[in-house]
DNA sequence: AGGCGGACCGGAACCGGTTCCAGCGACCAC
DNA sequence: GTGGTCGCTGGAACCGGTTCCGGTCCGCCT
């Protein structure tokens, strides 16, 4: 019911006609399109949209897979890519994919697989080569945001560039006299070099030995989950043992080193007289922390992935083919107060 | 290219007997269906799904509509909605609608009334009588959970009871031999008596009054955003005030405790042994805290609304109509180290 | 033996749009 | 005046499935 051959018989048109009236393709005399469209509104009519990609092919939906939706960032970029796709009139699917396992075959295979979107935007994943290949095939554009480094031919790439954050970080500690200064890497940094956290760490010891510091063995690295508990954790194992104390630490995100500043009140540690602190997020509780840290900014991250998908797919006169697609997302450092110069 | 037609040549049967064969759906024989499986499987077929909903105007897709996803308690009901949606073979297609405004308009006028969606749950939003009315003439059954009351005739709703949560905690607090209590409350809880943060201000009042302690109007109750800088914010000016201080607080979210445990310490009143503090949610980090909270089951509650909302879809052999749709979500009380006996 | 029911299968209609193609006036240029 | 272009419109094919309807064929009952 009220089906667009309605407003085509209460127009007084065809369905052709009506058709073109509706969606502006076309040529429509001026008169005709205001009758179709008093005759739509008149009727409550709504285009079915299976319909219309059957024939198109374009569902005006792009598929998300994320692997988490209650951490920070993810949140704050699932908020950006939401609020861009509405705006453009496109849907979100959401697909929440950690690590592997059949339930990701599954997403891969099953869901996206099927002509139901028209793009696949990765937050945080990697793809493996099957899962690109399969959608490669089906012509689907990919834009991966985050992790990773710009393969040589894979899929569009867009993040921050997480090894200058790294070095950025573990600078301003240096330059405020800081030597004995550890790194809260995130788990798996050691043996997954090109996810975010192994970027970082890459950064950490960049610095450290362009400072001529060479981070001995030790505990100068120090890996744990990427939450404030594990933070909370890993700092209270950290600053709790025996022997001289680090005077600073570069965590790998703003939660761990939120949870890094708990740990020190709880052991009687001022931040910052006695421990300097220095996060990466921008994470929207930084502020009352007072937490020094490298900005980042998620729901711009979003928007910047929406952006080069809907340029991928065609939309919006594409003024250059593919531009800076190799520039790296902005970041900056904000200093607060849990930083500061150190004890001598 | 690799449709079903083409499935049906290569097997040697038509395209009727191929949809049968593949969807299940009417006799088939054996051999046949075997036949027409390898048939697609070697072509890499599957199925269009605008085809499919096109004519039996299921979409498999269930639209989501959330206020925020950065919030925990949203996050993980975004995740429990996720998973059990996937497992059942749905898509999830969310819509962040934050208040009021144009975009909210545009997601239900244009998204929400096309035929993409089965069904919409709505988790901690209040629908309009429009919106619903909008929604019902569809033919598209709705769930909301969380906030508000079991209207006359209404959607299907789902939820805690949040006055109970209050006056639970409201009750432990007060058998520790507290009086001098105040209650954290969520902003617009008293002019949104029906909202989450209303019911709970509500409980709280309930068990005072019940306790004859008429709170006085004072500072009995402050409002504040429900997160931590919130409850930060609010607890550093209540505890901060000259006078007797209060000896315990009521936080209505655990966000809000978090914020008021470190405000608490900042002004070096030491937890619980100068202030008892009570949260709600189970919030992943309450542990780390060690928050005394009453905890729900956000992905449950996710859970639940994908279960009523298939039910309601007629899918999985409804055993009962529609059995206990009054009854609240479980929570319990989880007793940790921020609450104790009430100094003497 | 004849009738009946049910399993199995194919042809064709249909879902609701979009788009190709052809037709038709009007207008302009030669 | 005639041919060509252009704006507008309608008829019909088509996208890729599902399902109604009817026709075989077989087994079984009486």
């Amino acid at each position: 019911m009220t089906a667009i051959a309605d407003v085509a018989r209460l127009a007084g048109v065809s369905k052709a006609t009506a058709s073109r009236a509706l969606s502006g393709r076309g040529h429509v005399a001026e008169t005709t399109r205001r009758k179709v469209e008093a005759a739509a509104a008149e009727i409550g009519y709504i285009v079915s949209p299976d319909a219309a990609s059957l024939v198109t092919g374009r569902t005006k939906n792009i598929g998300v897979v994320i692997p988490f939706v209650n951490r920070w960032f993810f949140g704050e970029v699932l908020e950006g890519l939401e609020r861009t796709l509405l705006s453009a009139g496109y849907d979100l699917t959401l697909y929440n994919v950690d690590g592997a396992g059949p339930d990701r075959d599954r997403v891969f295979e099953f869901f996206l697989a099927r002509k139901r979107v028209d793009a696949v935007i990765a937050v945080g994943v990697d793809l493996t080569e099957r899962e690109l290949a399969a959608l490669e095939r089906r012509d689907k554009p990919v834009v991966v945001l985050g992790g990773g480094e710009a393969g040589a031919l894979g899929p569009a790439r867009l993040g921050i560039d997480d090894r200058a954050v790294g070095q950025l970080a573990t600078e301003h500690l240096l330059q405020l006299g800081h030597t004995r200064l550890v790194h809260l890497a995130g788990d798996g940094a050691a043996a997954r070099p090109l996810s975010v956290q192994g970027l970082r760490r890459h950064g950490y010891l960049d610095a450290m030995s362009a400072a001529g510091l060479a981070p001995r063995g030790r505990a100068a690295i120090v890996e744990t989950e990427m939450t404030m508990p594990g933070g909370y954790g890993a700092a209270l194992q950290l600053l709790g043992q025996p022997g001289r104390r680090p005077t600073a630490v570069f965590a790998a995100s703003d939660e761990v080193a939120f949870g890094a500043i708990r740990a020190a009140e709880r052991l009687g540690i001022s931040v910052p007289h006695d421990l300097s602190i220095v996060g990466v997020d921008g994470h929207e509780y930084a502020e009352m922390f007072g937490l020094t840290t490298v900005e980042q900014s998620p729901s711009g991250q979003g928007r910047a992935a929406v952006d080069l998908v809907l340029r991928l797919l065609g939309e919006g006169a594409e003024p250059d083919p593919l531009p800076d697609s190799g520039a790296p997302l902005p970041t900056r450092l904000v200093v607060r107060t849990t930083t500061m110069r150190a004890p001598n």
